[in-house]
RNA sequence: GGGCCCGUGGCUUAGUUUGGUUAGAGCGUCCGGCUGAUAACCGGGAGGUCUCGAGUUCAAAUCUCGGCGGGCCCA
C-alpha cells in the first residue's frame, strides 16, 4: 500500500489513472469481458467539431450505464456513431469557399470537389470530437464509430428505402412544403421545428368584387401579399356565421364575430349589417380576381373552371384573426394545398426555387420584394381597404437563417400516414423513462405527417431512384442491383453525388435508359437506420439477427419527436418492429441562470473548462448528481464545487486510512472472520452501511434514476464515513501495538472503502481506479470487477436506525452546549435524555460507548430530571374573571411562585394566591430548565446536559486544552504522527494538571513532560480562556 | 393555439409514482466549535404562504380542476 498524495489533485491523479490504463490496456481488457450481449445503439451527435456540456453530458450519461452493465454482468457494444451528412456541412464548407448560390457549386467548384470537402470536413470534425469524447472518460470504440458516410452503411439506407418501395410507403408526390430560397431544397417538417422567429410583415386587408353582384365584395385578409397573385379561391367556413355589411355604398361580406375586431381596426364606425348568412351559403360564389391585370394567367384560371376564383368551404378556417375569408393558393400553402386537391384546383406555384416570382407582371422579382408593388397595385385599383404592420412568428431556415416559403414541388416521401396506428401499437411495448414522455411522444406521433425525405442538394445519402423518359421509375436497394443494371460500364467510386450521377441504368419496363433523381436524403433519415446500418445489415445478417433491437438509447429531449420517432418510423417501415426496448430522455443544459448557452451571449462553458478547472470525475458525478435526469441542467461552478468537496472529503477518508494501515502494514488479506470478534458496534454499522448502499445504487442505476445513486453515495462518504465513522475510530488507530480492536477499524476501512470504489467506478472512473489499485488491486482494474452485491448477511437496519439516534442525541448535546457556553473539549459528568422513544433504550445500550465519547460526557442514562416551574398571570382569562381586581390577582400570582402553589395547581386544578383562589387556567405555566443544567429538544424528545464542572472536570478539561495545543505544535513542526517529543509547560494552573500527566503525555507522545522553562525546541505562548501557558516542544 | 414537463428559503436542488411526524440537503449569510485524514471539517441560528386559486380528504409539496411564469415539442 502507497503512501498518498495529502491532497487531492484531480489531474495527478486522472493523468497517472490513464497512464495506468494504456500501460496496461486496461480498456481492451475492459471490451472483452464476458457477458451476455447488450446491445446499446449510439444517438450520433452531429459532426460539429465541438462538444458542448450537452454532447458532453449526454456521453457521459451512456459510458456510465455501459460501464455499469459491463459490471454486472453484461457485454454491451459500444459502437459511438456521428451524424456526417446535410446541410451544416454544406453551409459550412460554401462559407470556407465563400459560394453565394447553389450554381456556384457545380460551376465554380464542381461537385466532386465540394462533397470531397465536406467529406473532408466531416471527418475532421468526427476526429476533433471523439478526442474530446476520449478525454472525458469515455470508453467507447473510437476507432471503429458508424459513419452514414460510407458506402456499406449508405447501401443500408438503400436497403431500406427499398423495403419502402416496395412496400408501397415510399411514393412521389407534388405538395406544398418548405422551401429555402438560398439552399434551394425542400425541408422536413422537423427542420422547421423550433426555426419559428418574430417578424414584421405586411397586414393587408384586401377586396375580392363579387362576380353578378353590385358594388358587393369579399374582404380577405392576408400578410403574404406576394402570394396574391396565385390566389385561385377564398375559403370560408360552412358553419360559421357570416354578414353583409353596408360600408358608404358597398357591401362587404365577412364572418360576423370578426366584424367589430376587424372595423375597429379598420377604424370604420359608420357601417350597418344589412344581411346574415352561413358560410356554406357563400360557397360557389365567383369573384373578380383582384390582380387579375397584373397576371393574366388567372384569366385563364378563371376560364379552367368555375372552381377557380370562387368561394370555397375549409374546416381550417379560423375566427382567430383576419376576416373568415381565407385567402387561397394552393401552390403556396399546406392547407390551401389540400384545399386545392379536394376542388381541383392546380397547385399553381409561380415562384422559382430562389424564391423568385416567375409568371405576372412581378416576374423576377424576390418574393418579398414584390410585396410593396402589389401593395402599390391594389391601391391604385381601389381594392384596398387597410395595409398595416403585423409581428408574428414566421420560419426561418435553421441553417442560413433566410426566410421559408411555401412551395409545391416534386419530393419523394415516406408513407407515414399508413403505418402511423402501427408505430403507436408497437411503441406500446417501449419502456420510456420517464414513463410520461410515453404519452409526449404519442402526441407527436399523432401530429406528424408524412416524411419528405428528398432533398435538392449534394451531400448526402443519395436518393436510389432512377427514372427513364417515359416516366418508369426504378427503386435500387443496393451497390449490386444497381451494377446488375448498369448500362454504362462505370466504376462506381463511392455512392454519392456526383459518382452515382452518372450512372445509367437500363428500364426494367422499357429497356430505355434510365438516370437518377438528382436528390439525395434528408439526414435524418441517415440516423433513423443506425440500429442496423451500423451492423451492416444487410450484408452481415448475423449480428443483426442476435441483437436487434437495442436495449437501451439515451437522447436529450428535443428527440422525442427527432430521433426517437425517426427511428421508429423507419423501423416499423423495414421491419415492422421498433428498433428500442427503453428510451431514455434527458434534459438540456442552460447556464447558472437558466438562460441557453450561446456565443453571443458569451455564457458558453466549454466541457474542457470544466476538466481543466475541476477533473473528469468531478465533471461526470456532477451531471449525474446535480439534478434527475430529465431535468434541465443550470449548470453552475458553485454546485459543481460541492462535488469537489466530497471527492476532497473521499481523498481525506482514504489518506487516513492509507496513513494508518501503511504505517501498521495491514495486511489486506485480512478476512471477516479474522477480526469478527472485535468489530465494535460501530463497526457493525459502517459495514451495514456501505452494504445498504450497495442496494441503493444498483436500484437506481437499474432505473436509471442516476441522481440516486449519486445522492445515496455523496451522503455515505461524507455523512457517514467522513464525519461519523473516522470520527468514531479515530482514537483507536492511535493505539500503537498491535491492537486487534485497530485491526478491526482497518478491516471495516478497508471493505467500505474496496466496495466503494466499485460503487464508483463507473461514476468516477478515475478515482475509484486510484483507490482500488492501492487498496486491494485483486484484480487488473476496477473496471475489470463486478459491481458489488450487497453483503446482507452485514445489514443491520436495527442498527442503522439506532445509529442514526445516537447521532442526533450528539448534536443535541452539542446544541446544549452551546446554548451553555460549554466547549466540546470540556466533560461533563452526566446526560440525560427524556424520550418515549422504543429504540432509544437499546440505543443508549448498543451505543454508550460512542455516545459517551462524542458527547465528551461521564454518563448517559435515559429518565428525567426534576423540572422547575415558572407561573405567570393569564391576563386574557384574569381581566373578564376578577375585573377591577384583575391586577391585584395577577400580582398575588407573582408573588406567589412556592412549590405548594404550583403543586396545587397541577394536582388540584386551583390554588390560593393571596385571599383570592385561582384556577389553573389562570397561569401560564412554563417549564424551566434548573440550574446547572442545559437541554436542547428532539425529535426522539428532549436532552439534558449537566453542565455542573466539578473539579475533577476541570482537571480533565485543563488537560484536553493543553494536549490540543501540543497537537498543533507537533503539526506546525510538521513532525510525522509517529514521532515522539519532548515537552515542557510554565503555565498557572499547572496543579489542576496533576494526575494527568501521563494522559498527556500519552496523546501527544511525549516521552519527557516537565513543567519548567525548555531550554530549547519550538515555543509557543497560549492563552487559554483567562489563562496562559507556556509550552516548549523539542523532537526527541 | 395544442401536448408534455418544470415551479420547494437569496441561489441550486431531493421528496411527488404509493397523501401521513416539525418539508430534507448543499451554496450563501450570522454565531459557535473541532482538528494526529484537515490548504480542511463540524454544530447551531436566521431564512419556506412548497408559484397562485379552488376542490377531494381526518390529513395535500404530493391527488383533481383552473390561473400565472418558464422549458421542450408541435402548430
Amino acid at each position: 500500500m502507497k503512501q498518498i498524495q495529502d491532497s487531492y489533485d484531480a489531474e495527478l491523479v486522472e493523468s497517472s489513472v490513464k497512464r495506468y490504463w494504456e500501460d496496461h490496456e486496461i480498456v481492451q481488457k475492459y471490451m472483452k469481458k464476458d457477458g451476455k450481449t447488450w446491445y446499446w445503439c449510439d444517438g450520433p451527435p452531429y459532426v460539429t467539431g465541438t462538444i458542448h456540456l450537452g454532447t458532453a453530458w449526454n456521453k457521459m450519461i451512456k459510458d456510465t450505464v455501459l460501464r455499469y452493465k459491463t459490471m454486472t454482468g453484461f457485454a454491451p457494444t459500444r459502437q459511438p456513431g456521428f451524424d456526417m451528412h446535410g446541410l451544416p456541412i454544406e453551409v459550412k464548407v460554401e462559407e470556407k469557399l465563400k459560394l453565394g448560390t447553389k450554381k456556384d457549386i457545380e460551376n465554380k467548384i464542381g461537385i466532386d470537389n465540394f462533397i470531397g470537402m465536406c467529406r473532408e470536413f466531416a471527418i475532421d470534425n468526427m476526429n476533433k470530437m471523439i478526442n474530446q469524447f476520449k478525454d472525458i472518460g469515455c470508453w467507447m470504440e473510437w476507432d471503429r464509430p458508424y459513419m452514414p458516410i460510407d458506402d456499406a452503411y449508405i447501401e443500408s439506407g438503400w436497403y431500406t428505402l427499398k423495403k419502402a418501395w416496395d412496400k408501397g410507403l415510399f411514393f412521389r408526390d407534388k405538395r406544398v412544403t418548405h422551401w429555402c430560397p438560398r439552399c434551394e431544397t425542400a425541408l422536413a417538417e422537423h427542420e422547421i421545428r423550433g426555426a419559428y422567429k418574430m417578424v414584421d410583415d405586411p397586414s393587408i386587408f384586401v377586396k375580392f368584387k363579387l362576380i353578378g353582384r353590385e358594388d358587393e365584395y369579399l374582404l380577405v385578409w392576408t400578410t403574404t401579399p406576394w402570394t396574391l397573385p396565385a390566389n385561385l379561391a377564398v375559403a370560408v367556413h360552412p358553419d360559421f356565421d357570416y354578414v353583409e355589411v353596408m360600408v358608404d355604398d358597398e357591401t362587404w361580406i365577412m364572418a360576423e364575430s370578426l366584424m367589430k375586431p376587424v372595423f375597429s381596426q379598420l377604424k370604420i364606425y359608420n357601417y350597418a349589417v344589412i344581411g346574415y348568412l352561413k358560410g356554406s351559403e357563400l360557397e360557389g360564389m365567383r369573384y373578380e380576381h383582384p390582380l387579375l391585370d397584373e397576371n393574366p394567367i388567372q384569366k385563364e384560371f378563371f376560364e379552367k373552371g368555375e372552381r377557380y376564383h370562387s368561394v370555397i368551404l375549409g374546416e381550417h378556417v379560423t375566427l382567430e384573426d383576419g376576416t373568415g375569408c381565407v385567402h387561397t393558393a394552393p401552390g403556396f400553402g399546406a392547407e390551401d394545398f389540400d384545399m386545392g386537391k379536394k376542388y381541383g384546383l392546380e397547385a399553381y406555384s409561380p415562384v422559382d426555387d430562389q424564391g423568385k416570382l416567375t409568371d405576372s407582371k412581378y416576374a423576377g422579382l424576390f418574393i418579398k420584394k414584390a410585396d410593396p408593388l402589389i401593395i402599390e397595385d391594389l391601391k391604385s385599383k381601389g381594392l384596398m381597404v387597410l395595409t398595416s404592420v403585423i409581428n408574428h412568428k414566421y420560419p426561418f431556415c435553421w441553417r442560413c437563417k433566410s426566410l421559408l416559403i411555401f412551395k409545391s414541388t416534386e419530393q419523394w416521401f415516406l408513407d407515414i400516414t399508413r403505418i402511423k396506428s402501427k408505430i403507436l401499437e408497437k411503441n406500446m411495448g417501449v419502456q420510456w423513462i420517464p414513463g410520461w414522455v410515453h404519452k409526449r411522444y404519442e402526441n407527436g406521433v399523432e401530429n406528424v405527417g408524412d416524411w419528405c425525405i428528398s432533398r435538392q442538394r449534394y451531400w448526402g445519402m443519395p436518393l436510389p431512384i432512377w427514372s427513364c423518359e417515359k416516366g418508369h421509375h426504378i427503386c435500387i436497394g443496393s451497390k449490386e442491383e444497381m451494377e446488375g443494371l448498369m448500362k454504362n460500364d462505370l466504376k462506381v467510386k463511392e455512392l454519392h453525388r456526383p459518382y452515382v450521377d452518372e450512372v445509367v441504368l437500363s428500364c426494367p419496363e422499357c429497356g430505355g435508359d434510365m438516370t437518377r433523381v438528382k436528390d439525395i436524403v434528408d439526414v435524418w433519415f441517415d440516423s433513423s437506420i443506425a440500429s442496423w446500418a451500423s451492423l451492416h445489415y444487410p450484408h452481415e445478417k448475423e449480428t443483426f439477427e442476435r441483437i436487434w433491437p437495442s436495449e437501451y438509447i439515451v437522447e436529450g429531449n428535443d428527440q422525442v419527436t427527432k430521433w426517437f420517432y425517426a427511428q421508429q418510423a423507419s423501423s416499423v417501415i423495414t421491419f415492422g418492429e421498433v428498433p428500442y426496448k427503453t428510451v431514455q430522455m434527458h434534459g438540456f443544459v442552460y447556464d447558472a441562470y437558466g438562460d441557453a448557452m450561446h456565443k453571443s451571449t458569451g455564457n458558453v462553458i466549454a466541457p474542457e473548462e470544466v476538466v481543466e478547472k475541476e477533473g473528469r470525475d468531478i465533471f461526470r458525478f456532477f451531471t449525474l448528481w446535480h439534478q434527475q435526469p430529465h431535468d434541465d441542467m443550470k449548470f453552475s461552478w458553485d454546485d459543481i464545487a460541492s462535488v469537489r468537496r466530497m471527492v476532497s472529503i473521499l481523498w481525506n477518508i482514504y489518506k487516513f486510512s492509507t496513513t494508518y494501515m501503511a504505517l501498521d502494514d495491514y495486511d489486506i488479506r485480512t478476512s471477516y472472520d479474522d477480526v469478527k470478534e472485535h468489530l465494535r458496534k460501530e463497526d457493525k454499522w459502517m459495514l451495514s452501511r456501505i452494504n445498504s448502499v450497495c442496494v441503493q445504487a444498483k436500484d437506481g442505476m437499474d432505473e436509471y434514476m442516476f441522481h440516486k445513486p449519486t445522492r445515496a453515495l455523496m451522503d455515505l462518504i461524507v455523512e457517514d464515513i467522513s464525519r461519523w465513522y473516522v470520527r468514531l475510530v479515530r482514537s483507536r488507530t492511535w493505539s500503537e501495538k498491535d491492537d486487534p480492536d485497530k485491526l478491526a477499524v482497518y478491516f471495516t476501512l478497508h471493505h467500505t472503502l474496496v466496495k466503494l470504489s466499485k460503487l464508483l467506478a463507473p461514476l468516477m472512473p478515475y478515482i475509484s481506479e486510484e483507490i482500488y489499485q492501492n487498496l486491494s488491486g485483486r484484480l487488473e482494474s476496477v473496471h475489470l470487477e463486478d459491481f458489488p452485491e450487497a453483503d446482507t448477511a452485514l445489514i443491520d437496519e436495527r442498527l442503522e436506525e439506532e445509529m442514526k439516534n445516537a447521532k442526533k442525541i450528539v448534536e443535541a448535546c452539542a446544541n446544549a452546549r452551546q446554548k451553555a457556553e460549554l466547549k466540546q473539549r470540556w466533560p461533563v459528568s452526566e446526560v440525560v435524555v427524556d424520550s418515549k422513544d422504543e429504540l432509544l433504550s437499546t440505543t443508549i445500550l448498543d451505543l454508550e460507548p460512542v455516545l459517551k465519547e462524542q458527547i465528551n460526557t461521564k454518563c448517559i442514562r435515559i429518565g428525567g430530571i426534576e423540572r422547575d416551574y415558572k407561573v405567570k398571570p393569564n391576563y386574557k382569562k384574569l381581566g373578564p374573571k376578577f375585573k377591577g381586581d384583575a391586577q391585584k390577582v395577577a400580582d398575588a400570582i407573582t408573588s406567589e411562585p412556592k412549590k405548594e402553589f404550583i403543586v396545587a395547581l397541577k394536582e388540584l386544578g386551583k390554588a390560593t394566591a393571596g385571599t383570592y383562589t385561582v384556577d389553573i387556567d389562570d397561569v401560564v405555566m412554563e417549564e424551566v430548565i434548573p440550574e446547572g443544567w442545559s437541554s436542547s429538544e428532539t425529535d426522539l424528545g428532549i436532552v439534558f446536559v449537566n453542565t455542573v464542572i466539578t473539579e475533577e472536570l476541570r482537571s480533565e478539561a485543563m488537560a484536553r486544552e493543553i494536549i490540543r495545543r501540543i497537537q498543533e505544535m507537533r503539526k506546525e513542526m510538521d513532525l510525522n504522527v509517529e514521532d515522539v517529543i519532548e515537552t515542557n509547560i510554565v503555565c498557572s494552573f499547572e496543579k489542576e494538571l496533576d494526575g494527568q500527566i501521563d494522559y498527556i503525555s500519552n496523546e501527544t507522545r511525549s516521552k519527557k513532560m516537565a513543567f519548567e522553562k525548555g531550554a530549547e525546541g519550538y515555543f509557543k505562548e497560549w492563552s487559554i480562556d483567562e489563562n496562559r501557558a507556556s509550552i516548549w516542544v523539542k523532537k526527541a
